[in-house]
Order: C-alpha cells, then sequence, then structure tokens
DNA sequence: ACTATTGTATTAAGCGCTTAATACAATAGT
DNA sequence: ACTATTGTATTAAGCGCTTAATACAATAGT
C-alpha cells in the first residue's frame, strides 16, 4: 500500500489525496468495496476518526458511498471519476507550470527540461 | 507582491517558499537588501514572528545573510543560488511527474498531456 | 435469534502553528 | 551623542489537527 504520510500538511487531506490516486489509477475500481474505516485506518497506521474525516470529504466529493451498516465503495459512474480524474491532472499541470514559471523557467523551457529529464531515465 | 497564503499548509513553509522564488527568479538578486522583518511581515499581512521563523530557516539553508542590526540580505553567492534553483526544478519535476503516475499517466503520456495542454494556450 | 461488524459520535488531552503584546541589545544614520 | 531601526526573545492565548478511549444504533451474516 504504502501510504507515506509526510506532516507539511495536516494528515487527512494526504489521506484524501492518496485515495483519490487510488481511484484514479484503478487500484480502487468502481463500485469496489473499501475496507472498513478501522481496518483502513490501521493500514495507514492513523486513528480510525481521522480516516473518517477523509472518507467524509470523499463521499461529500462523490467519489465514494457509505452504506450505513456494509461498509463503503467506490463509485459507480465511472464517467464521474473520469471527469474527476482529468480535472486533477489539469490542475496538477497548471499549477506545476506556474511554480516553474515563478521560478524563471518559461513554460517552452520546463518543456524541454522535461523532454531532457525523461530522455536520461531512458538511459 | 502577491503573496496568496492558502490554510492547507503552515504559512511559514509557504512564506519559504515564495521568498525561495523570489530569489530564483530575480525578483530578489543576490546580494539584494531584503525589507526588515517588520516590513516584509506586514506586507505579507503575517505575524512578524511567523516571518522571522521562515527567513530563520532560509538563513539555516544559506540563501540569505543576517547582519546582527542592519537587516538581511540575499547570499552573495550566485552559483549556490542556482545549483538551489535547478534543484528546486528537478524535485518539481520529479514530484510532479510521479503523481501524475500515480493517478495511472504513463511519463510520455504526461508529456503529451503538457504538449497539448500548451497547444491550447498559443490559440 | 445472535453476534460480529459497520459507520458514527463524543470527550479529553496534547501538540504545533499563529497571533498579539512587550521587551531588549546592538548599531546604522544623523 | 541621540534616535530610530535592526534582529531577537518571551509569554499567553486561541485554534485546528490528531490521538485515545468509549459508546451507540443498525444490520450483514450466520
Amino acid at each position: 500500500m504504502a501510504w507515506d504520510l509526510k506532516n507539511d500538511r495536516p494528515i487527512y487531506t494526504q489521506l484524501i489525496e492518496q485515495i483519490e490516486l487510488k481511484i484514479f489509477s484503478g487500484e480502487y475500481p468502481p463500485g469496489a468495496r473499501l475496507p472498513s474505516v478501522r481496518d483502513i485506518a490501521k493500514d495507514a497506521a492513523v486513528n480510525p476518526n481521522t480516516m473518517q474525516k477523509a472518507l467524509a470529504k470523499l463521499e461529500e466529493d462523490g467519489l465514494v458511498v457509505t452504506h450505513r451498516t456494509s461498509g463503503r465503495t467506490i463509485t459507480e459512474d465511472a464517467e464521474m471519476i473520469k471527469r474527476a480524474k482529468n480535472q486533477l491532472a489539469e490542475r496538477q499541470i497548471t499549477e506545476f507550470l506556474e511554480k516553474m514559471q515563478l521560478m524563471g523557467f518559461e513554460k517552452r523551457e520546463t518543456l524541454t527540461l522535461i523532454t531532457k529529464l525523461l530522455e536520461e531515465m531512458k538511459k
């Protein structure tokens, strides 16, 4: 699983992000059952209350559905998952480009930088 | 100036980042005098103690030099600034690529995504 | 019908971050 | 020599986050 939580940000926000990533990557496919709050909290080495907070937010966003006494599942709405995924991707990209721009790298410059870095990784 | 602080992370860490960006982009050139703690704190609409905490970290990293009673200046060592800048850039890129990969976008895929997005922005 | 499991709620404590108020020593600038 | 400015330190308060302990209602699973 590898939850890898830093403490430069509230844990519950990191939990939200990481679960989102698992949903978007397909590790948690649409309709899949999530472990119970207690189990998933244990897995992430986190207090159940904290995990609960994260899951509540995910439900609010519609990515997760709660079944009062039989746990939670990922939404069946694959289309909405895809939408959320693309939305996040676009936000990541623009934020990244903006930050690079603030550092003094023009957008084109950033692009060539990435390309070069990828070339090196292939070798 | 536009300090634009969010509250999803400790303020002082955001201050560190933003000042770093100003240094890397050349807005604060090597040797330049920084405003006093009180002034720069006022500008960022933040408590002097908080700003002090950020500046202390920047000094610890060597980007900023403190002159006990005559304020602070950016380091004269342009070479070290450049090193730090490239280091940050590389970290940004790898973190970005990793996050995209966790979302299910392969590195090449991410690259074409960015390229496409840049094309659209030109129009 | 019984039992374990589910999400949920509450209370208390500790912690770091942030602010506000205040003070001090050193010295740049006059 | 005087004065304003510099970084720095301290104390107290409030806040959100996190943990720990505990409890409850509803129901899936047998």
